[in-house]
DNA sequence: TGGACATCCTAA
DNA sequence: TTAGTTAGGATGTCCA
């Protein structure tokens, strides 16, 4: 039978591991397969006669099973020889923590490898078994289910790998708690009873696409809601109807922080007063359980896959708030029912309409979450990923990319007999932390302020990963400096030695190899998928592919590593910024013009004669960033070409050309990539700009205005900034428009300096700003706007938002520092506060939008209009005072002087 | 008043 | 068992 890895585990069977494996079949079924014969076991190294020691080991461990004596290669730096090891093997997989530090003590000078492997982990690395990935076992043996709640329970030794693109028909559900607090407070799982669950299905669950348990007798309600009048009845039928379904994946609205853990607190509670319910909810007999590990709760299943939403939307969505209300809106646009927390209780007395209000609200809640599961796709990605690594899905679900990296580097390493280091301590963390202070990143060019038209955008193409492959930076192959000969090295300009690949191959550039080799046929496969589900998880592999080949060089510097080289990671930002130097030097001085001709690219040594309709681009570096370059293109005469001169045609022309030269410069597999052409281009500074850009697609064009950085993108500033900068970005770089621009400015400060409460409420809305409250109020030094708010809200009703969420707030008008007037806005609204405008003219809008009309001569008394204060700055100024803007912008940054000259950019100055 | 520092959030 | 990296801009507080 075949089935899908979705979880593993082992239990133990006569004092001896067996391994589980659940899944789920073709055809649909549960499985659950047990591997008996898989033993335990670490690494150690020490000098002196290890069998000897081994022994010695062997008489004073009873756990011990066997002690062998191996030949490995240490973890870290280049090896010519392995070295002899103790291979030793225990009895039960929990032995290796117990013993293991004993050990270390033993060893004096040695060290012990691989003891902090978890089981389920070895076995899946030893055997080749990957998370989410098909196996194929032998049914014939026949086995008792025992405590296994699966609709096939089997045992094999001999499992295989099957080759299958698709996944098994999983099954999804959702749940979501309601409680009844005491006064509109926080509900506490000691006092305050469950009083609603509701669940949502894919596939069906018995014809029911969702149900509602109710702690109450209702009438005039669907067949789908069940009442109980004892909660400890409800709960028990809660966990009865999950082990029924039997999904593979739990989902939920921040269910890990909140759902799980009450329904644990609340069921101990009630069964301490005799309650007698069986939290069973997984695919085993135990009973739901969670760990609390810093401010961060974990919650496993056994057999399933808990994913809790809000984490994942919160990775993948860049949103002002992650309330479920808020992000149903923006990305399923649709409504989420609300009975706010202080009518709950008056709405669960109720025996009407209110209540049947109240369950329909809590039936919504279930139904958004697994919507936002299914219909966003969160999960498509995390599967991609475990197949790809090979870590189990629950994992890559709830954790980060060092599980990934290091299951992918441990295979690897087990395959050519190399010993992987155990997890840093608390002080070799904080040790290499320091270190990291040398570890400098990628360069950032200067930019040419100003606004450029013809700007070509070059970028490296997975540039981390292909500078590790071309130039074999290895943990395998770092040598300390000056211990090999000049010929067997390679050095980067940090000054990091590695051995040459013809020595030594590293395991990191082959990992890296073959990830992108997988890319590569996994995105030929997308051009030819015929059905959608097949593109969609082809789509999703190359995703995780290429966060996979992403992941090592962060990791190669990240000081909680199992293996951790400052050496490495410097020494590929150091090629990084080596490299980006000599890009731009490529492309200014060495290219430094292309000749158009006939629809073909030539450098101006490729051509020996000059015709009269030869195009002459001559190319400059306007900004760069880590691994990209905007090449600026100008006629012969430093000019921007006049309107129409100059193509996208041409612009991908010189694009390719440009990137081809480069390209053939670098070793392989770097290599500089045409990424697009943007007809207008402002640059502000490092790392804030903004494009119209037009991205080369199969037939033709497609544009797009493009913000980085800039307040458009950040979520610290408020809605009323990004409309107007929006608005005024697309004037100035589509229409160059700046007349426009200020003509739409001075509108909005003047409608917000008048400000009506009624008439404008749309403005108000947009008034509000949000920041992420990241830790605990103590720890803050500073006064901030939204620790103001916290406060006032913990004052005011008792609860404090959790220490992650994002806070909104508005500035109220008053006197003294502004960040004692930030209010909740919820409140403002109750009892209607008065909002400082100024503030919001004066912080809010003119100085980000006086950045980039500061480009063209406007300055903040332009924009700074009031229609009740006529006269002095009025918008139709006399002749003197235009022309006095246009000189001021000819002194403004060469670029700005030179397109003041040209006919064809004079009206962009023409107001 | 002005510089150091804290804080937030983004680019890559 | 449980958190990839540095570079960099902008704002506002704190304190000399």
């Amino acid at each position: 039978m075949n089935f899908q890895i979705l979880d593993a585990d082992y239990f133990r069977e006569e004092d001896r591991p067996v391994v589980r494996l659940f899944g789920r079949s073709d055809d649909g079924k549960s499985v659950c397969c047990l591997v008996p014969g898989f033993e335990p076991y670490f690494y150690l190294s020490a000098s002196g006669d290890l069998q000897k020691l081994g022994q010695t080991i062997k008489d004073r461990f009873d756990v011990v099973k066997d002690i062998e004596v191996v030949e490995r290669f240490e973890p870290i730096g280049y090896q010519e020889t392995k070295q002899p090891m103790l291979k030793v093997t225990t009895f039960d997989p929990r032995n290796v923590p117990e013993i293991r530090d004993e050990v270390a003590e033993m060893l004096g000078g040695g060290k012990v490898y691989e003891t902090d492997i978890l089981f389920r982990n070895r076995f899946l690395i030893d055997k080749g078994f990957k998370g989410m990935g098909w196996v194929s076992a032998e049914t014939d043996t026949d086995v008792s289910k025992g405590d296994l709640l699966c609709d096939h329970v089997m045992r094999s030794s001999e499992l295989t790998e099957v080759d299958r693109i698709a996944n098994a028909p999983l099954k999804y559900m959702a749940f979501d708690i309601e409680c009844l607090p005491h006064d509109g407070g926080m509900p506490t799982p000691d006092v305050s009873p469950i009083i609603m669950v509701s669940f949502s299905f894919e596939p069906a669950y018995k014809g029911h696409s969702t149900i509602v348990l109710v702690k109450k007798e209702v009438e005039g309600v669907d067949d789908d809601v069940e009442m109980f009048t004892e909660e400890a009845d409800l709960l028990n039928r809660f966990f009865e109807i999950i082990t029924e379904y039997d999904p593979d994946v739990i989902t939920g609205y921040n269910i890990n922080d909140f759902d799980v853990p009450y329904i644990v607190d609340r069921v101990k509670t009630l069964n301490e007063s005799g309650g007698g319910i069986r939290s069973v909810v997984g695919r085993d007999s135990r009973q739901l359980s969670y760990r609390k590990i810093i401010s961060r709760t974990m919650v496993s299943i056994p057999g399933r896959v808990v994913v809790d939403a809000l984490p994942l939307i919160r990775q993948q969505f860049s949103l002002k708030r992650y309330t479920l209300r808020n992000v149903s809106k923006e990305l399923l646009d649709r409504e989420k029912l609300d009975v706010a927390p202080a009518d709950m209780e008056e709405h669960w007395n109720d025996s009407g309409e209110k209540i049947r209000k109240f369950i329909d609200y809590a039936r919504r809640d279930s139904e958004l979450a697994l919507e936002l599961l299914l219909k966003l796709k969160l999960l498509d990605k995390y599967i991609a990923l475990s197949r790809v690594s090979g870590v189990l899905l629950q994992d890559t679900v709830s954790g980060g990319q060092t599980n990934m990296v290091e299951h992918i580097l441990m295979t690897e390493f087990g395959k050519q007999g190399r010993v992987m280091s155990t997890k840093p301590d608390d002080e070799t963390s904080a040790f290499r932390r320091k270190q990291n202070e040398n570890l400098k990143g990628g360069a950032v060019l200067e930019p040419e302020k100003g606004l450029h038209e013809n700007v070509i955008v070059l970028d490296y193409k997975s540039l981390y990963p292909t500078i590790m492959m071309a130039h074999n930076l290895c943990y395998t192959t770092v040598v300390k400096p000056g211990t090999y000969p000049e010929e067997d090295i390679i050095r980067s300009p940090s000054k990091g030695e590695f051995v040459k690949p013809d020595i030594f191959k590293g395991v990191v550039p082959s990992v890296l190899e073959h990830l992108l080799d997988q890319r590569i046929s996994t995105k030929q496969l997308m051009k030819k998928a015929s059905d959608e589900g097949e593109y969609r998880v082809l789509d999703a592999t190359q995703l995780a592919l290429k966060i996979l080949l992403n992941s090592f060089y962060g990791y190669s510097g990240y000081a909680r590593a199992r293996l951790y080289s400052l050496q490495m990671a410097n020494s590929v930002t150091s090629i990084g910024r080596g490299n980006i130097a000599r890009t731009e030097d490529i492309v200014c001085n060495k290219i430094g013009r292309i000749i158009l001709r006939d629809n073909v690219a030539y450098l101006t040594d490729e051509v020996s004669d000059s015709r009269e309709d030869d195009k002459v681009v001559k190319l400059s570096v306007a900004y760069g960033d880590t691994d990209s370059v905007f090449v600026h293109c100008r006629n012969d005469c430093d000019e921007e070409f006049a309107e129409g001169e100059f193509s996208l045609e041409d612009s991908a022309l010189v694009g390719r050309k440009v990137a081809s030269i480069v390209t053939a410069s670098l070793p392989d597999p770097m290599e500089l990539e045409f990424e697009a052409a943007a007809k207008r281009v402002l640059l502000i500074a490092k790392k804030r700009y903004a494009q119209w850009i037009f991205e080369p697609t199969n037939d033709g064009w497609e544009d797009q205005i493009k913000v980085k950085g800039l307040e458009t993108v950040r979520r610290d500033w408020c809605e009323l900034t990004s409309k107007m900068l929006n608005r005024v970005l697309e004037l100035v770089l589509k229409e160059g428009d700046i007349d426009g621009s200020v003509r739409h400015v001075r509108e909005l400060v003047d409608r917000v300096r008048n400000l009506d409460v009624q008439k404008d409420a749309d403005i108000v809305e947009d008034l509000v700003l949000t920041k992420s409250f990241s830790k605990s109020p103590s720890s803050y030094k500073n006064k901030q706007p939204h620790l103001t708010v916290v406060e006032n809200i913990q004052r005011r009703t008792g609860v404090r938002p959790a220490i992650g969420e994002r806070i909104p707030f508005v500035i109220t008008a008053g006197k003294g520092l502004f960040v004692d007037r930030a209010e909740d806005p919820e409140y403002v609204r109750e009892h209607n506060i008065t909002l400082d405008v100024d503030y919001y003219i004066q912080k809010q809008m003119l100085p980000p939008v006086e950045r980039i009309l500061g480009v063209f001569g406007v300055d903040v008394a332009t924009l700074n209009h009031d229609s009740k204060q006529k006269g002095l700055f009025d918008f139709d100024r006399s002749p003197e005072e235009k022309v006095e803007t246009v000189r001021r912008t000819c002194r403004g940054t060469e670029a700005s002087a030179q397109q003041a000259d040209q006919k064809t950019q004079s009206s962009l100055f023409d107001f």
